[in-house]
DNA sequence: CGGCAGTCTTAACCGACCCTTAAGCACGAA
DNA sequence: TTCGTGCTTAAGGGTCGGTTAAGACTGCCG
């Protein structure tokens, strides 16, 4: 479960961080409102965490931005306790869940499970290629009618491939989908997932693109 | 199918008329809870959907006047996250069911349709997934021709995987019908509860979908 | 009042699975 | 052939869920 917090208070970004961290959550953390609204556009993620003061551009602003792209990424608004104004404005703008400073750690985790429990029974399309269905809600797969879990980081693989067959995903681009930006692992682990994949369905599923990455073929 | 509401936020009572409607529902909306009584007394509704925090009359108060009465109107309940208390004193006062904002409005409507269907047979249906027969009035099971009553939360726990098989339930979700919102439970609770239907019955009965949750396989 | 039965949580322990790591092999390009 | 890149395999540490038993709590009945 892939996360961006938008904070610029490094003191409570790092709280948040390594409270969530341990959740199972992986969070990136960025620190003003022009990094997030590229960040948003151009990686995935699950969950938006976003603080409403922020420098280069205002909170309100990013989520306004968001919530004109055509994802329906949840958000939600970290508000200082005395910005009455904030609390509708951002209804306004369409944040899914507010949370007032100071706030409790354990409300933010309930918060969060629930607005991705929210956002994953909305449900979420089915993913097909080849034979292959993917259920992102429950990381289950049908493959040759039978119904099976795969394992959340092979889950994660395979769903950033199929998502668009023909297109070419850097190592480093799937690196940063299984483990965020910084923890970075420097070994074959990713090849190891594909190798996993390739045996559980069929070899033709992932195809290298030496020096660069891998890609599942057009269908 | 004629619905009272009662809720005084006016931003949140509009949304959910505005859901309802395009349904097929005739929604009338209270803003507090003295109206609600009246209401109630001198019209006829099929439900009741009612908020606990209100003006002028509480909605627990509402609640009770409308339970002391000999309708068998059905009440759903709407409480605040935080509002520890409201959930086990709603219990108490009887209502029908829950639901914690911010909610999904899907949910809702789900909700809705459930309550009303079983206002109107009743009876609730009896509940078949493979030779275990669920009867949610009694809590009773049927099992290899025999009758057997299984503790409450383990019947919850049975009853909510078994309403749609081939669905997964996520822990927390799980926990909820379990525990509901508040009263966390950090013990392997639930694992046990499984346990134990796996004992009782057949251990396929329940898939555990690592990572997630559980589910029973769709027959 | 005391004991018993049923329910539920807690905690400790264990096994299975997940993930990373690393070493050796295969294969394509120069 | 040689080098570089990716593949394969297996081992280990960590985490998650399963299993079991003990104890708290409740309601019931003597």
């Amino acid at each position: 479960m892939r996360l961006l917090l938008v904070e610029d208070d490094p003191a409570l970004g790092e709280g948040i961080r390594a409270a969530l961290k341990p959740e199972g959550y992986t969070v990136d953390w960025l620190l003003d409102g022009l990094s997030a609204v590229h960040a948003i556009e151009q990686e995935s993620f699950d969950l938006v965490i976003l603080d409403l003061g922020l420098p280069r551009l205002d909170g309100l602003q990013v989520l306004k931005r968001v919530r004109s792209g055509k994802h329906q990424l949840p958000v939600l608004v970290l508000t200082a306790r005395d910005a009455t104004g904030d609390r509708i404005a951002g209804l306004d703008a369409g944040a899914d869940d507010y949370l007032v400073k100071p706030f409790d750690v354990a409300e933010l985790k309930a918060r969060l499970r629930a607005l991705l429990r929210r956002s994953f029974n909305r449900s979420e399309p089915l993913l097909e290629y080849r034979g292959i269905v993917l259920d992102p809600s429950s990381q289950l797969v049908t493959w040759q009618g039978q119904s099976l879990s795969l394992p959340r980081k092979e889950f994660l693989l395979l769903h950033e491939l199929l998502v668009q067959p023909g297109r070419v995903l850097t190592r480093d681009r799937l690196q940063q989908v299984l483990y965020g930006w910084d923890e970075e692992v420097e070994s074959n682990a990713l090849e190891v997932h594909v190798h996993h994949l390739r045996k559980k369905f069929f070899p033709e599923l992932i195809r290298t693109v030496r020096g660069v990455g891998y890609m599942a073929e057009k269908a």
